[in-house]
DNA sequence: CGGTCTGTTGAAGGATTTCAACACTCGTGG
DNA sequence: CCACGAGTGTTGAAATCCTTCAACAGACCG
């Protein structure tokens, strides 16, 4: 076994072409929300969508900007977090391909309560704010399906709350382990790899907790083997000792 | 000053004939998802609910129940909560008359992630999520509502574990405090009186910590007049003094 | 007027933060 | 090509906020 820790993650350019109208058109479809569509309609739709790209740690919006734009991950990981005064980040979800973010507001604007971040290089889809809720009221079943998945994220983020007030950061991180697991692990050789940057800072700021204090759980972690881990990426080797940790004392 | 503690809440009878037919389409109207429908409209949205009363404490239903209802709060107040394998709950939300709960699930039953109880007696419009399903696919206005309020719950539960994980217990609850003022606030003659039943328990479970520290604080606050408080009541006196401990340091 | 539920207060103990110092990795420019 | 520096990860020790355990007081109900 190797020791040598070069990054295992994907090379993450992004070929410009990606965002040809065709490739658009498959990656909206692919979409959860935009699959009822036939073709017709969703060409429709794609018309009033224009793609854009952000190279990894930049930012696409700041807590307190203006919200117009509703916005689709098409390529990469991006990152919503919130800062305190202080400058203390608390992150409050990962996205990956074909989630949304952004402003779904009433008219009248709003503004932003996140800060949305590049976490590796990406190409985002945005669509007015307006223009997008014309969509939604004459397609209805679009409607429907995005609450679906909003309600879902927050039965998520009570669950978070849940987890936050009841479990220990030890028990914390291990779920939070296993979540970024079902969405971003992908196969290896050995063990299961997260497919995005992910650093110790990230991970106290996803489970609210100190830089070392994710540090000394990750160490405890790998030395029992569960996980192993280097410089911003992490790979799940044991999934059953991590919900061990989270059913146990 | 009369140190006599009476509590001070409105009697919570319910009077039966509050839900007569009239009397819930007129409640019905009042929702605010149900604003953009006509009469004749609302009246067929109407003979799908019917109603039903819960007494102070009663479950309504219980997490991991099969999921089958969406239920609208008529008369009362709701609580959210979850419970821990031994027994510690966490309140999710209160819930004042208007406001769904309950299952908004698709078909192919899930089970509720919280249990919802009678915080004070209560009157419930319930009707079966599959009817309701239809009512949103044929009524995109339905739709786009509801999804405006989730998604506003959705922000309100991530500033909730912003806070969770970024404020001090004391600057927790006063926040709570403020936040329960603005939707269950009566002004009375001396301060704001909070319209429902509220123990230091809820407040430990809102703000999750234990009983006793809640306690603690509450007496603080009493002590320095900012709120006046006895068995299962709680008025605001000072919103500013309250405001001005969650910017202190 | 006793029992139960709610609220209060003290003291000990524990989990986590904070402060501090150091090691390692990677990219960049001399 | 190597050295430097910035960003990231690790580890120890002291300090702190909060929980837990325990005992008791007051309010409400039958």
């Amino acid at each position: 076994m190797s020791q040598k820790r070069t990054t295992p993650l994907e090379s993450p350019s992004i070929k410009k072409h990606h965002c040809t109208v065709d490739v658009r058109m498959e990656k909206l479809g692919m979409i959860p929300f935009f699959q009822s569509l036939d073709r017709e309609a969703l060409q429709q739709v794609n018309e009033k969508f224009s793609a854009s790209h952000f190279s990894a740690g930049h930012s696409i919006y700041e807590e307190g900007d203006i919200a117009t734009l509703l916005r689709v991950v098409v390529y990469g990981a991006v990152k919503l977090s919130r800062f305190t005064k202080d400058g203390k980040e608390i992150l409050v979800d990962m996205l990956k391909p074909g989630e949304y973010f952004g402003s779904l507001n009433e008219l009248g604007e709003d503004r932003y309560s996140e800060t949305a971040t590049a976490q590796s290089d990406v190409c985002i889809l945005s669509i007015g704010n307006r223009e997008f809720r014309s969509v939604l009221n004459t397609n209805s079943s679009i409607a429907v399906s995005i609450l679906d998945i909003t309600t879902k994220k927050l039965t998520s983020a009570r669950e978070q709350i849940h987890h936050l007030t009841t479990l220990s950061v030890e028990k914390r991180i291990a779920h939070i382990l296993l979540k970024l697991c079902e969405k971003f692990g992908e196969k290896k050789t050995v063990g299961i790899l997260l497919q995005l940057p992910l650093s110790r800072k990230d991970l106290a700021d996803m489970t609210g907790t100190s830089t070392e204090t994710a540090s000394r759980i990750m160490s405890r972690f790998q030395q029992e083997e569960m996980i192993t881990s280097g410089r911003l990426w992490v790979a799940i080797n044991d999934k059953d000792a991590l919900s061990a940790v989270i059913s146990g004392t």
